[in-house]
DNA sequence: GTATGTGCAAACTTTTTGCACTTCG
DNA sequence: CGAAGTGCAAAAAGTTTGCACATAC
């Protein structure tokens, strides 16, 4: 995802464009393996200028509540974030606390198709995401 | 579940039978909707004797570690906790970080067919879970 | 110029830890 | 009795908040 780009999201939403989002925001994409908090802050401390960690959580926190990235959480005490880039699943190795997207459209169709004929009742599905418990071998 | 249940399960991973690993226990499956270390130190303090949070803590992490319950996460910061009753999924309300837990073989076989046939390279699934996000309805 | 965003440090919340004491088996 | 578990209080970790200052538009 390119610079201009993210700008636009920002701006679609009402968001002024200040350097410190366009660097969260870039931080998420490029550390794609679901940061923490720290790991953006870090990341923009070593690569770009400054920031405070205040507000890394305020601009998250805003990013968050304006649908452009997601929180995620695993087992352990630390909040994540994703980027929210198409439909994925996670695969999830509670050992290593380590997350890997999972993208596979016939799995969404299947799932989608399933819940087409069989509702839920008292509930509205927005969206279905799968977290696929295991383990990374080797060539990870 | 029944106490004698409970103390098998303890006993069977060679835990010993405490009050304070009895009552978390019951507490867990008692405030079935994936209760916070808070929830269940309130829980036991009302009902019954004095319990000190770090204990609850401990209690929990040897309780998981043992794999009789399961840490769940929602996108709020604390952890809740989850007896292990069977292959369940959950049904997650972000609006209201409510969770409810969702029963449906027909799903899990449908998956575990899919991925029979159709493995994840690199990656050896141990379990999936749906998380179903949405809405809940009035009823609930 | 002004509403919005940022930096900083202090406060808050949740979870962990160490150690003396207690209890299960 | 001894190993395992508990209570307590202090500390760590993660996140939030308030307010003065800065900046995008």
């Amino acid at each position: 995802m390119k610079l201009a780009e993210i700008r636009n999201k920002l701006v679609a939403k009402g968001l002024r464009v200040s350097p410190q989002r366009l660097s969260i925001f870039e931080a998420i994409i490029k550390l794609n393996n679901h940061p923490t908090a720290d790991d953006i802050a870090e990341f923009i401390k070593k690569d770009h200028s400054n920031i405070a960690t205040g507000t890394v959580y305020k601009v998250l926190e805003s990013l968050v509540s304006n649908g452009l990235i997601k929180k995620v959480k695993t087992e352990r005490d630390v909040m994540r974030y994703d980027a929210i880039l198409d439909i994925h699943h996670h695969l999830y190795c509670a050992e290593s606390d380590f997350i890997k997207d999972y993208y596979n459209n016939e799995i969404n169709e299947l799932l989608s198709e399933y819940f087409k004929k069989n509702g839920i009742p008292g509930f509205e599905i927005e969206d279905i995401k799968l977290q696929i418990n295991g383990k990374f071998l080797q060539e990870d």
